[in-house]
DNA sequence: AATTTAATTTGATATATATCTAATTAGATG
DNA sequence: CATCTAATTAGATATATATCAAATTAAATT
């Protein structure tokens, strides 16, 4: 998934005069002056448009004596407009649980932290705890390696007990620790909360 | 098909930094300060792009304390994503023949035009002859109202043989006549070409 | 070679907009 | 009521861009 392609392609058609002329070109293609003329516009403005266009491969033009005839590239468009709900759906199915899921978190962490920030004690149940533990490895930089004196100073601004909650950020798959040096692990390696 | 709901869904869409916005409440509802932390930009620039995904309903936002988590509404994205095809298939199952026939019209009205646009002949088959009215009948303005003998004087450009031509325009629904002024038909009236 | 026609490029202008800092608002909490 | 926090607004700046008129290019025709 290129980012990048997929916003040229919705900046592009974020215009009135573009839409106007795909819509246009959607019932056959046409020559350049046809478009401006029916648009009420000037030659030069749809060959800004029209450039714009062929740089998303929307259009494409094919030459007949002096006069240039612009084709729609149906497939491109097609293509392209689902773009954006598959960046969607990669993570769509687990949304509605999600967003429940987030509303639970802000609340359990509500409960069992104080105002301060300070981790009043460590839950007993599993969902809660791994949210605790979620919340905490969050202030933790990502690719960064932190010696174990540091992890501990780390996490007693959260609880005395840095012990503990140390062993389990390594047990639930939070960091891993090489030669006494600890790194966080990329997300999807983390322990998974089921609701 | 609001044409300028769909543009302004594009427009507001053709943004990185929208885009990425988006893509971050895809995996949950946030609030302000989150995604102005993961993205490194500051709250006032994330206000500015929520507001623009709240105007296209994008995002909703509920308020918990003092902070707001702002949703993602994945229903309207894929319904607007939709939207643009929609626009091509109203007239897409035609595109084919359209892009086909396009061409064969160019080449027909070659053979039976001269270069100063004078036609040599009336075709007989009946295919070429509708495309020859459609190009004649093309250079007439629609809604003006013409007598007669504006209309002998049009076709003259074309033929010596107005009175055919003129009677077939009627046939054939291009035109209608009432008390002896002639008017263009709209083009859903004018003979159907089947290929 | 000279002319015509369609498209493009150039340069100008006006408008929009993404981002920031600083100031302000709105709620929640002590 | 004073204070804190998160969000928004206001104002400034820099960049992008839609449009047009005028000049130029490119191909076809005479």
């Amino acid at each position: 998934m290129q980012l990048d392609k997929l916003v040229a392609f919705y900046k592009t058609m974020g215009d009135p005069t573009r839409v106007r002329i795909v819509s246009l070109l959607a019932k056959g293609p046409l020559h350049g002056q046809a478009i401006a003329g029916k648009l009420g516009l000037t030659p030069p403005t749809i060959t800004h448009h029209l450039k714009k266009l062929r740089d998303i491969s929307v259009v494409t033009e094919k030459r007949d004596k002096n006069t240039i005839y612009f084709y729609l590239n149906q497939k491109m468009i097609k293509q392209q407009a689902k773009a954006l709900t598959q960046l969607l759906e990669e993570r769509g199915d687990e949304m509605e649980n999600m967003v429940e899921a987030s509303l639970e978190k802000q609340k359990i962490l509500a409960n069992f932290f104080t105002k301060d920030g300070r981790l009043k004690s460590l839950p007993a149940q599993r969902k809660k705890r791994l949210y605790v533990f979620e919340h905490i490895v969050s202030g933790l930089k990502k690719g960064k390696k932190y010696q174990e004196k540091e992890i501990n100073e780390y996490i007693k601004q959260f609880h005395e007990d840095y012990a503990t909650i140390r062993r389990e950020f390594i047990m639930n798959h939070y960091m891993y620790r090489e030669n006494g040096i600890y790194e966080l692990n990329p997300e999807e390696m983390w322990a998974k909360i089921e609701n």
